[in-house]
Parts: structure tokens; C-alpha cells; sequence
RNA sequence: GCCUCCGUAGCUCAGCGGAUAGAGCAGCCGCCUUCUAAGCGGUUGGUCGCAGGUUCGAUCCCUGCCGGAGGCGCCA
């Protein structure tokens, strides 16, 4: 019996309950099977006779005793207490409970699937960087966590594709531009143009592979390193996020939007809503009529279209690419931008509730010996995926930034995730994956087979604890692409861990010695085997490695 | 001034209205002749920023205040 199948029994056990006459109420629609932080008080514990007391004008104990009576009926409940001012208490017989270590192994790498999101195309735009220079903290944030977003969001069941988002117009490449050139010519870096390391390096590559662009006058000079420049970051920012195991399947360029015409298309669209207005020679987007603080330019007086206009018709070619809800996410700096996104898609005549979101990602900071390691282009510490790869590896990396939720500002302590040991979460987790594996090989030796699976024999407490734990993955997985929160699943397999290791000391799987395999010997393998499924389920949709052996 | 996020153990943080508020680290004490000790058990540590409100019940929701981070351009 897994959690999904209780809920069936409890609403079941209302609406008896209900048409006996017991009490007067809807059966609701959503009923909240919680775990109770106390194993005395049951495998699982639900409010809803608390729920339906106010509705029925009854006392809470009243309802609760008449939904006891009838799940009580139920094959499968052990037992069904009513505790406090009226929580169901239920505790579901082993045989029953024992159940979910078989539906876990055959549903193997699809369990925690489910379809709470079916039918919904997401487009999740992240990362999105200027093509000007390296990924850095920020962006690393949120290639662990989009992309594990993007995971959560498809195993609920939604269509979903992950887009990058080129920001290759405007005047931060031709100062990309001009500080290749100065760097190749030995002269000084203009003020508002980029400072970093890689500039001289970057340049000097140029040059080398073009030897002739030398020869051109300073204006093609600056058009041409910018463009080459533009051409060899691009690739690097791909390679660089490619070998983080965050893969887009779009890669959109600005530019493209302004020779695609979507542009044009997007100001006619917004045209034909009626919320364009011409004032002092500018076009604007009155987006004050939603909830923006003031409204925006779309077309300068100069003739240039702006940013804005830019991300308007973005938002508009994504919708018209078909997508149900376009989710956006974006760094600290942007959040100013939440409500003009959001302005856009209702001046377009979406529902902005609906059609679009917007999340932020906070802050990271990182501590190395205890000291804030900046972002100092003087210093010469500028921290990029790389370099942060490099100190902690993929799997660290990605580990530490997922289990936290991203808005909230972040202090990531170099020196422990590093450490590998169990003070290191994500050592911790891929650790009980290694050892559920090297149970399996063991067993293998001595030849227990999974022929036969007698559930009522997974009586331990650490058995009921480790079961309950295992039916609670799809929830988990269904709540954190709900909630656009990741970290959930994280969290949950660091739990599991935990749970795992404690029936481990308690439980021997394979007999010691010379012992006879017995039943008990092979059911015990098939709830290694699903633990072991559901580690590795989880870790694959955090995109961390799970390790057969460490 | 306005907007967003944050304030929970010494530190880093979980906890989308439920029972005695949790984890890891740090500190202290134990457990390896047999399936991975990268593990397990025990122990120390809290006015959940403050004050009201809503509720059977608030760390969680609402209002105000205090403190911290960030944002408020015909920049990109």
C-alpha cells in the first residue's frame, strides 16, 4: 500500500462515513497524509476529521471516531488511533506496507514519476549570460538548479525545454569588442569595457587564428574581434556547461529576435491589445496597467529599440512556440524585472498568474579558510564555474547549490564540500548508494536471488521506517516541481540516506557465514534494491552522480 | 521613499497551519574478527528578530516595527 493508495482508503472510509449519516460534509478534495515526526504515533497521520469538523459543526473527535470505524474496515490498516484534538493515526500492516519495495523494484528507474504536471509545455529559460566572458557564481547557481528544475519538472509529467537565452546585442558587445582590440594592441582597456584575465588571453587567440585582423581599420577591427570573440565564449560557455551535465536544448540569440521579425510581430501584437502609447518622440508599453511601477520604453527617441522591447518580443516568440508557462530565472540583480515580465505577458493579453514566473536566485557566497572569497577583478579572484568545478568537482558542485532553496542568499564553506567524508552531504548520500550496491554484488556471490518476496517478514522498526520513506519519493518529487523547489528532493534523499544506514546496522541482508538463505535473506534484497533505486532516481534528478562503488 | 528576499542552535541551513521545532558542522562520550566505520548510537546547545491579529492550533498566514541583502535608467 503506498501513500497514494492510503488516501484512496481514507477518502473512501469519509465518504462512508458521510452516507451513514455520521456527519454532514463534502468529501474534500485534497487529503493531507502527513508522517508523523514520532514513530509511536503511527506510520502515517492525516487531519482531515480536524478539516471536516468546522464544515459538519460536529466536534473533531466525533468525525475522527466515525472515519476511524470505517478505515478500520479496511484490509491493509493495522490499526487506527485518534490522537490529540483529533489526527488519525494509522499504521498500515507490514505485508501491506511491505508492498511498496516490490512497486518500487518493477517500476525501477520511472518510479517517483508521476503526472501531476502532464500536459503542460515549460520552457525554462536560465543562465542566460552575455557571451562577453566566463560563467561565474550566479550562473553556476542556477545551472545546478535549473537544470535540476528542468528534471523535477519533467519527471511530474510536464513537457518540458531548457533555453539559454543569448544576450548578443547592445552595447556590452561592442565594449566586449574594443577591449579585445585595445588588449591585442597593447593599449589600454576603455573604462566601461572588461577588465578580466581572460581579455589578453582571448585576444591574443584571436589574433593568432586571425592573423589578419590587423590589418583591418579600427572600426571593422572592433566589429570583427568582437564578433570572433563573441563566436569562442559562446563555445566555451557551452563546453563549460556541457561538462557540468547541464544541457539546453535552445540556444536563442537576441540578435535573432530582431532579424526574425519577432520584434515587429511583438509591437503589433501589443499594438492590436492597446497598450502602446507614443509620448515625447519614445513608444512605450503602458505597463503601469499592470501592476508595474512605471511604465516602459520599447522604442527610444533615438530610434533604437531597448532592452525591454527585446524581452517583450522574447516572451511573446516563446508563447507563440507553443509554450503553456514560461519560467524564468533570474539573478538577484533582476528582480526589478518580476513585474514588467509579468506586465508583458498581461499587456499581451496572457494571464500572467499562469503564463509566466519568475524566480530568484540569491546570492552565493563562497568561504575558503574561513574568508569571503570575492569577486575581485583586482585581485584576481573572479570565481567561475570553472574555477569552482575545479576546487569541489561536478558532483559537489551540484550537490551543494541544489539543496538549498535558490531565494535564499547562500554561504557555501569551500574547505567542507570539498572534504570527502561525511560531513559532506553529498559523500553521505552517494555513500549509501555504494553501499546499497556493494550489498547487491555480495549477494550476487552467495547467490540469493529476488524468486521470492514475503513482505510481512520487513517487521523492524527501521523496515517500517525505510518503507514509509521509500513510498514517499513520488510526493516528494511531485511537491518539489510544484513548488519550482528542487532542494526538496535533496533534502528527502539525504533523509533516506540516513534511514538506510541506521536498518543497515540493525539488519543483515546476507547470512553471516555459513547460515542458510532463508526468505527473510531475499526479501531483505528487495528493499535494498528499491532503496538503491530511489537513491539513484533522486541523485539523477539533482544530475549527481550515483556511485556503485567509493 | 517604494519594491523583492531574508532573520530558526556557536556556524551553514531545513521545516508551503499540526503533536516534544530538526539536520549537518563545531564540542563531549561510546561502537569495527564476518554485507563499505565515507557508517551507527549517546550527549551538550533555542525568548523560531520584536509586537499585535486571524485560528481548535502559528516558525509558517495578515499588519506594524527593528535588523540584513538586493533592486528601483529613453543602460544592457
Amino acid at each position: 500500500m503506498t501513500p497514494a493508495d492510503l488516501i484512496t482508503s481514507i477518502r473512501a472510509a469519509v465518504s462512508r462515513a458521510i452516507d451513514a449519516g455520521a456527519f454532514t460534509a463534502e468529501v474534500p478534495d485534497e487529503i493531507v497524509l502527513d508522517r508523523p515526526k514520532n514513530p509511536e504515533h503511527g506510520d502515517y497521520a492525516t487531519n482531515v476529521a480536524l478539516r471536516l469538523a468546522k464544515p459538519s459543526g460536529k466536534p473533531p473527535r466525533l468525525v475522527a471516531e466515525a472515519i476511524a470505524a470505517e478505515l478500520r474496515q479496511d484490509p491493509g490498516i493495522a490499526s487506527v488511533d485518534i490522537a490529540g484534538p483529533g489526527f488519525l493515526n494509522i499504521r498500515v500492516d507490514a505485508s501491506s506496507l511491505g508492498g511498496v519495495a516490490r512497486t518500487v523494484v518493477q517500476e525501477g528507474s520511472s518510479y517517483g514519476r508521476t503526472d501531476t504536471l502532464a500536459g503542460s509545455k515549460i520552457n525554462v529559460e536560465f543562465i542566460s549570460a552575455n557571451p562577453t566572458g566566463p560563467l561565474h557564481l550566479g550562473h553556476t547557481r542556477w545551472a545546478a538548479v535549473g537544470d535540476a528544475l528542468a528534471r523535477v519538472l519533467s519527471a511530474a509529467g510536464a513537457d518540458v525545454s531548457r533555453e539559454f537565452y543569448i544576450n548578443d546585442r547592445g552595447v556590452q558587445m561592442d565594449a566586449f569588442g574594443a577591449s579585445l582590440r585595445a588588449a591585442a594592441l597593447g593599449a589600454a582597456i576603455p573604462d566601461n569595457g572588461y577588465h578580466g584575465d581572460y581579455i589578453p588571453a582571448l585576444a591574443a587567440q584571436i589574433v593568432a587564428e586571425h592573423p589578419e585582423i590587423l590589418e583591418l581599420d579600427a572600426e571593422k577591427q572592433v566589429d570583427a574581434f568582437r564578433e570572433e570573440g563573441y563566436r569562442l565564449q559562446l563555445a566555451e560557455q557551452r563546453r563549460t556547461l556541457e561538462d557540468f551535465g547541464t544541457e539546453f536544448d535552445t540556444w536563442y540569440s537576441e540578435r535573432y529576435l530582431h532579424t526574425s521579425g519577432a520584434v515587429e510581430r511583438a509591437l503589433d501584437q501589443l499594438k492590436a491589445q492597446g497598450h502602446l502609447y507614443a509620448d515625447a518622440d519614445a513608444l512605450w508599453l503602458r505597463t503601469t496597467d499592470f501592476g508595474d511601477d512605471k511604465d516602459r520604453v520599447l522604442l527610444k527617441s533615438d530610434g533604437d529599440l531597448t532592452y525591454f522591447a527585446s524581452d517583450a518580443a522574447y516572451y511573446l516568440d516563446k508563447r507563440n512556440r507553443g509554450f503553456d508557462l514560461c519560467v524564468y530565472l533570474l539573478g538577484a540583480d533582476h528582480h526589478g524585472y518580476v513585474n514588467r515580465l509579468k506586465a508583458i505577458a498581461a499587456c499581451a493579453g496572457d494571464d500572467p498568474e499562469a503564463n509566466i514566473e519568475v524566480l530568484i536566485g540569491q546570492l552565493v557566497k563562497i568561504l575558503r579558510a574561513g574568508q569571503e572569497v570575492r569577486l575581485s577583478k583586482r585581485a584576481g579572484e573572479i570565481v567561475t564555474l570553472t574555477d569552482f568545478v575545479e576546487a569541489a568537482g561536478v558532483d559537489a558542485v551540484r550537490y551543494s547549490l541544489s539543496r538549498y532553496p535558490s531565494d535564499s542568499p547562500l554561504t557555501l564553506d569551500l574547505d567542507l564540500i570539498t572534504r570527502q567524508s561525511s560531513d559532506n552531504p553529498v559523500f553521505y548520500v552517494q555513500y549509501a548508494h555504494a553501499r546499497t550496491c556493494s550489498v547487491i554484488r555480495n549477494a550476487g556471490e552467495v547467490g540469493i536471488v529476488l524468486d521470492t518476496f514475503v513482505p510481512e517478514l520487513l517487521t523492524h522498526e527501521t523496515e517500517t521506517a525505510l518503507l514509509t520513506a521509500l513510498g514517499d519519493f513520488p510526493r516528494i518529487v511531485a511537491q518539489a516541481a510544484e513548488l519550482r523547489e528542487p532542494h526538496r528532493v535533496a533534502r528527502y534523499l539525504e533523509e533516506l540516506a540516513g534511514t538506510l544506514h541506521r536498518w543497515y546496522e540493525a539488519c543483515r541482508i546476507i547470512p553471516r557465514g555459513d547460515e542458510e538463505i532463508t526468505d527473510l535473506n531475499r526479501t531483505r534484497l528487495w528493499l535494498n534494491v528499491a532503496t538503491r533505486t530511489v537513491l539513484s532516481n533522486g541523485l539523477h534528478l539533482l544530475g549527481v552522480s550515483a556511485p556503485e562503488r567509493m
